[in-house]
DNA sequence: CTGTTAGCGCTTTCAC
DNA sequence: GTGAAAGCGCTAACAG
């Protein structure tokens, strides 16, 4: 199907010097009169000459690209961090390869295998939410390929990961929450095995027990990030014989959904009940009430997990540390919480 | 820093058998014995074998990658889209390269560049606003590599389309505009280089002309797609003479910040101003009143795009067509038209 | 069914 | 400075 394309043997001949001499013009080797270097640049101009990086991933053993795999594209979070990851990445010349995982353990190890087959140098990773096993990823390490975890991480795995300080703004949401004079706060808490759900699920507790609230496990839903599973949640919620007067939301498309849910039952946000998300998505700012939320530095996780990535591809695994990143994570509040409680 | 990985030589070596029966027995050629077939993907799994796509690409001159170019990642449009492509690309076991050049011809030029470099098999693409010239794409027509516009496309460049009724769907949002009585129908219009901008702006014209309606020129702004333009576009519009009763935007994004202007100048929409977006992005129907606006098959739009794509690597490049495939979007009214002026 | 032999396009010693 | 030669890991005729 293609046309011949452009090689550095066709430049060599039509120069007559050897392929070794114009790969080190293009390649800008120091070794190369001038004079060779300017032909060769020239003509490989004028014959629309794309160096193909197959061959050189080949030959020199890296490929120049780093892998992303991320649980799904559907919020904005994870499209904003790509951003950032994907701007540092082009600066120091890396490409970046994305694929989402849609939530599927399958699907997240058929990607990785993908990836390890196109020899990513290094792998950026946030699990799914079903994802236990992980021994897709020790594939990587045994191959000296560097891992960076972010967002979604586990400790499962002795590797760097980026994360923002979970359990520091989940429990500011509760503080929050019980100055404006709220005493019956439920969370809708994610997933056990994944570390942000504890993390928060954390902070939610300890805050109740700073202010001597009770920890009533009857507000703690157990919630798998499905948003159809949001509408029994909160039906259960306002179905106990003292329901919750506060909503604190493992994320915000599942806040959102609880909101419409909530306003749909005829209940005044913030009046009857406070609710509260995490992670600032787009459409936090856009429903009424605005929902208070915690903003994610999305653009700086991707940088600091490339950053962290490109710096381990610089040394030998044998040096690799596992250490965590916590970047600064912040309360919005809005009018879904704006209601000071009698 | 990389371990030794294991070949199909190691394979080889260790069964006594050439490399090129490892290669077939691997790729499940036919004629390898069943015997041999097994002891060699035993072994494979036992050394846990990857196999090399770079290797594969090259030998083959052929990489099973498409690559995917979008403007921007901030809304939910391309996100959608690029699942639909990425979920039909890998059923057929092609793997997809997903690169966002943020609204930026520069960054398009060099993410266009590093797909072929890369030797993907095809590329789909979505241009920027600011893209006018084609000669980057036109490298892409020389080698033979075929090309997919999606959403926003041009007529410079003959090769196939996917998009959805833009002419059609914009007529269907004025005459909706005008069935609630409106008579003064402003429109955000898009860059013009962009054929979606054309599209849509025909549909409006067409839809008054269809409605003895004048088509006021003051009443249709030029908009470049950066939100923080929509502010003045607004108050220039709300400033006039004779303010428009109507406002059909561009893009969901332009319009719900064309909501959120309008409501905080004290209006009412939509008793003093409807307002219809374009896309059904994830906040038009958070956003209050909800934003009445047209619906786009996104996934479709990317199955169907990465379908045509594929076809197109199945024959010559002499064969290709520039036809059109055009989907439908449907209107989707909610409350932000919901008035019927008296 | 299996082995041999050329490459794919480029990098990288090692000489000169 | 430049060239010759080996090799990255795999595929694909061509023999047998």
């Amino acid at each position: 199907m293609k046309q011949h394309q452009t090689t550095i043997i066709d430049i060599a001949k039509e120069l007559n010097i050897s392929k070794s001499t114009v790969s080190r013009a293009l390649t800008g080797h120091p070794k190369v009169s001038a004079k060779t270097r300017e032909a060769v640049l020239n003509l490989a101009e004028k014959r629309d000459y794309q160096r193909n990086m197959l061959a050189i991933s080949l030959a020199r053993s890296k490929s120049f690209t780093i892998g992303i795999v991320v649980p799904e594209f559907r919020t904005s979070f994870f499209p904003e961090v790509i951003i950032g990851a994907q701007e540092l990445a082009a600066s120091k010349n890396y490409s970046v390869v994305i694929s989402q995982s849609n939530e599927s353990y399958e699907t997240e190890v058929a990607n990785t295998k993908v990836m390890l087959a196109n020899q990513v140098d290094g792998l950026l990773i946030s699990i799914t939410k079903e994802t236990r096993n992980f021994d897709h990823l020790k594939i990587f390490q045994r191959k000296g390929i560097p891992i960076v975890f972010f967002n979604r991480v586990t400790y499962e795995l002795q590797v760097p990961k980026v994360v923002v300080n979970d359990y520091e703004a989940a429990f500011a949401v509760v503080e929050h929450l019980i100055h404006t004079g709220r005493k019956r706060i439920a969370h809708l808490a994610g997933p056990d095995c994944l570390l942000i759900s504890k993390n928060r699920l954390n902070g939610y507790r300890d805050a109740l027990l700073k202010h001597q609230l009770p920890v009533a496990e009857e507000l703690i839903i157990p919630y798998d990030l499905t948003i159809d599973k949001v509408k029994p949640c909160i039906e259960a919620l306002l179905g106990l014989p003292e329901p919750p007067d506060a909503l604190f939301a493992i994320n915000d498309p599942t806040a959102i959904e609880a909101m419409l849910v909530i306003k749909s039952k005829g209940l005044r946000i913030p009046q009857d009940l406070s609710v509260v998300g995490f992670s600032n998505d787009l459409g936090a700012s856009l429903i009424e009430p605005g929902l208070t939320t915690i903003d994610q530095p999305t653009h700086e996780i991707g940088r600091s997990a490339i950053k962290v990535l490109l710096d381990m591809m610089e040394v030998e695994p044998e040096k690799w540390k596992a250490f965590t990143m916590v970047l600064n994570a912040e309360l919005i509040k809005r009018g879904s919480s704006d209601y000071r409680k009698p």
